[in-house]
DNA sequence: AACTATTTATAAGA
DNA sequence: TTCTTATAAATAGTT
């Protein structure tokens, strides 16, 4: 394809042979190397060159590819019948690559993809096929969201009705720990002792309410994980 | 390699990666053969598009570059391991009944069903995915509707012009068949007919008219078979 | 599926 | 082998 047009067959002289397979051995491997990344293919390339050196090129690996071929080629040439094991195995692979087409076939169509080929009766089931599935997402959204809401609500409530109590309690043990006081008071006027009691009372109450706030806060957190 | 230099990267639409898919893989086989006769090389293709199905050439025999391709890949990989075939074999029924339990999972929660186990995320991922194929699938209904309506005009207005040369042809007949009346009447004057000649030839003319439309309805029909 | 403007591949020569 | 270059082929985008 060049200075000149060929014919294909044989080239005669050995030397320009083997110049011809080094060249065109690397235009194959890339054209093959394209044709898999561009369409999203699975290519197997294999070739031995005259004098019996092995090139070979594949994009996912060569042992998968040869297994898949085998799978699809023990499918159509009833070849060699090894043994009964064998042939449901391979039947079973047949069943399951077919589902596989199949499945990833649907797939692609509700995706939108491959559209083409169907006629507008298809094109109509498909319509539907995904007006129904969408409305039930989206409705299915819809309740687990409520669902999550109604449940941060009640944690809500509960966390009013647990701060009101809290509050109930720091009022009572302030007003408990105000009774120390005035009691420490009217104790320390025989030995001069006032303040630094008072101090510790308060804080102690403080302390309570901020170990059962937190703990509260863990809870919500854990039954929330996975939020979005 | 045309009109505008592409990147090798997987191409974006389904279609256009369809289409080139054909035609690559179309030119690899072809370069795949000449090397084979030109450089007397052995050479195993084996390519499986996107959508699964298969395609390879070899000169020989694919069993044969296989085997010589183990052969040799065994003696550079150091430890065979034994039953290595039937290993895969089993290990391709697990990937594909995984594969058609993933798909089947997925269509089934395209349509609608068993979405209670997914996460608010999920579903939204879900929901756009069904949106964005229900606006394409809409659309290319609409497409081929349009098409169809397309179709339908240029039959209409085919029609149209099939009616004015009928009703031109049948204004002509009818008046030669007039001026055959006319004649008749002339010559009867003599043995005493008139009144039903003239109404054989007006009826030949409407038998006429009414035959070639119906045949035209006929190829509209067929043309039109499958429709919805 | 057919058509082209371009890009690629490559045969021959150095 | 590698580089160059004229020419054959392949092909991307379009119709």
């Amino acid at each position: 394809m060049a200075r000149e047009k060929i014919k294909i067959r044989k080239i005669a002289n050995a030397t320009a042979r083997q110049v011809t397979f080094s060249k065109r051995r690397r235009g194959l491997f890339k054209k093959a190397e394209e044709l898999a990344i561009l369409c999203d293919a699975e290519v197997g390339l294999i070739v031995f060159s005259a004098t019996g050196k092995l090139f070979d090129l594949s994009n996912t690996s060569m042992k998968e590819i040869i297994d898949r071929y085998n799978t699809h080629s023990k499918n159509t040439t009833a070849g060699d019948l090894p043994s009964l094991d064998l042939q449901l195995e391979n039947g079973n692979l047949t069943i399951l690559s077919n589902q596989v087409a199949e499945a990833t076939r649907q797939l692609r169509n509700m995706r939108g993809e491959d559209l083409n080929g169907l006629t507008i009766q298809e094109l109509q089931e498909l319509e539907k096929t995904l007006e129904t599935g969408l409305s039930r997402v989206t409705q299915k959204k819809g309740e687990q969201i409520m669902e999550q809401i109604k449940g941060l609500r009640n944690k809500g409530i509960q966390l009013m009705e647990e701060n009101t109590k809290l509050r109930y309690q720091v009022a009572k043990m302030s007003n408990a720990g105000k009774q120390v006081v005035l009691d420490l008071e009217n104790a320390l006027h025989e030995d001069g002792q006032s303040s630094e009691s008072v101090t510790n009372v308060t804080h102690c109450g403080n302390l309570y309410e901020n170990e059962d706030t937190s703990d509260t806060c863990l809870k919500l957190g854990l039954s929330c994980s996975g939020w979005k």
